[in-house]
DNA sequence: CGCCTTTGACCTGCGC
DNA sequence: GCGCAGGTCAAAGGCG
């Protein structure tokens, strides 16, 4: 609000009043009223020593009217923004949907026999993968070189079926949730297992699931804010990179199976580069779901153009935008399929500050996942779209310097 | 007391 | 098989 505006108001009100308020609702957004209302009511005074009765009662006439329409519109833009709200819920569910019975689709497809010990293994693919990585936990136990001063003594292989399935039973119920609630994503805890046999399109579903979003950030602050709660379980030393790797898993559920790693940029240490691998397993405040929604339209575009590999991705119909760069991420593990939003360089062709309000973009965000397999162009420009036009990512977690992420200034990459 | 970070040890995949 | 690098685990300690 213009505090400056109000002695300017009282100063220099135009005689018509009623332009004063049109121009004032072009330039202000409809919920500044209040402002608008003070200055026509001030207006109004000044009249009453100047004016006659008629003039007076037409003036009043105009005020009460042009009062009335913008407190319809004030009203309007309530619902509208609870519309939007309820829309972004909307969607996320249908999206969560769309992939389940996509997928179901995809097994139908190449597992014909309804009912068979395969399919029924197929379904179980992310319980099956937990077995196993129980199974694995077992195997450490037993590889275990030399007793530990600090670690605890995982259980003995004897006692492991009954004791180590209870200590993981959250995991269980973990996974259970994953494949009930987000067909999407798979549980990273299965991550490093390999179901064998598994079919092509099993392949790319798992590529699917465990892609990956890199953003890369100018940033003083050592994290970006992205509306989730995160918890540091890991730092390591990257080679070829003097900054250290943090690992960071989502705490906003238990068993939430999205992680986080954040490391600077060996070349510019100003850039905080930022990956995401997985899909929440629980709801998301509205500043998290720029970024969920980002992850999950990148693994769908992913799952389309998987067929072979992501880079014959221009085949099924996605190009990357003419400044979209290949991006070495940090991170080099097994070559997952990665996305990259570069918000560190201008693009081409774009204005560098863009001040588009932030509704119609965020509205993009929204297109109906449906969508993703036909037009991929405009999923990318949504993608950077939503999350530059979404003023909550920037801000980081009561640390004053927040990242620069111009609007509009993003490459998107794949690799 | 619960949650978080730190940090050394361990696991795993990959290249040689 | 071995070594390396990336990723994860979990005890210990700090903090509110
Ligand atoms: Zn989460």
């Amino acid at each position: 609000m213009g505090d400056t505006g109000r002695s300017k108001e009282v100063d220099f009100l135009p005689r018509d009043g009623t332009a004063e308020i049109d121009s004032q609702r072009r330039r202000d957004a409809p919920w500044t009223n209040k402002r608008i209302r003070s200055v026509t009511r001030l207006h109004l005074r000044t009249v009453n020593y100047e004016i006659g009765g008629e003039e007076r009662a037409r003036s009043d006439l105009q005020l009460t009217t042009l009062q009335d329409e913008l407190s319809r519109l004030s009203e309007e833009n309530r619902r509208l923004k609870g519309m939007v709200e309820k829309v972004t819920k909307d969607y996320s569910a249908l999206k969560c949907q769309f992939f389940l019975v996509k997928q179901q689709n995809t097994k139908e497809n190449s597992q014909p026999k309804i009912g068979s010990l395969h399919e029924d293994f197929e379904d179980r693919k992310p319980l099956v993968a937990q077995a196993r990585m129980i199974h694995s936990s077992v195997h450490r136990g037993k590889r275990r070189r030399r007793p530990l001063r600090r670690r605890r003594q995982r259980p003995s292989p004897s006692l492991t079926n009954s004791a180590d399935t209870a200590s993981k039973g959250h995991q269980l119920t973990a996974a259970k949730r994953h494949l009930s609630f987000d067909g999407l994503s798979y549980d990273a805890l299965s991550e490093n297992d390999k179901i064998p046999n598994v079919a092509n399109d099993g392949a790319a579903e798992m590529r699917c699931r465990r892609a990956r979003v890199c953003v890369r950030a100018v940033s003083e602050a050592p994290l970006i804010s992205d509306g989730c709660q995160w918890r540091k379980y890991g730092q390591k030393m990257a080679k070829g990179n003097p900054c250290p790797r943090a690992y960071y898993r989502c705490t906003m559920a238990a068993g939430c199976p999205v992680r986080k790693q954040v490391q600077r940029s060996a070349e510019d240490r100003t850039i905080l580069v930022t990956t995401y691998e997985g899909s929440h397993n629980h709801p998301l405040p509205p500043a998290a779901a720029a970024m969920a929604s980002t992850t999950s339209a990148a693994a769908a575009m992913l799952l389309s153009g998987s067929s072979t590999s992501s880079e014959t991705l221009p085949a099924t119909g996605f190009y990357p935008p003419s400044y979209a760069t290949t991006m070495a991420t940090p991170l080099t593990r097994r070559a997952l399929p990665t996305i990259t939003l570069d918000l560190t360089q201008p693009p081409n062709g774009l204005m560098p500050f863009q001040h588009t309000p932030c509704l119609p973009q965020k509205r993009l965000e929204f297109l109906p996942a449906v969508q993703f397999d036909h037009q991929q162009s405009s999923i990318v420009e949504t993608i950077t779209s939503a999350i530059t036009a979404d003023p909550n990512f920037t801000a980081s977690k009561g640390v004053p310097e927040s990242p620069q992420i111009p609007q509009s200034c993003t490459t998107f990459s794949t690799n």
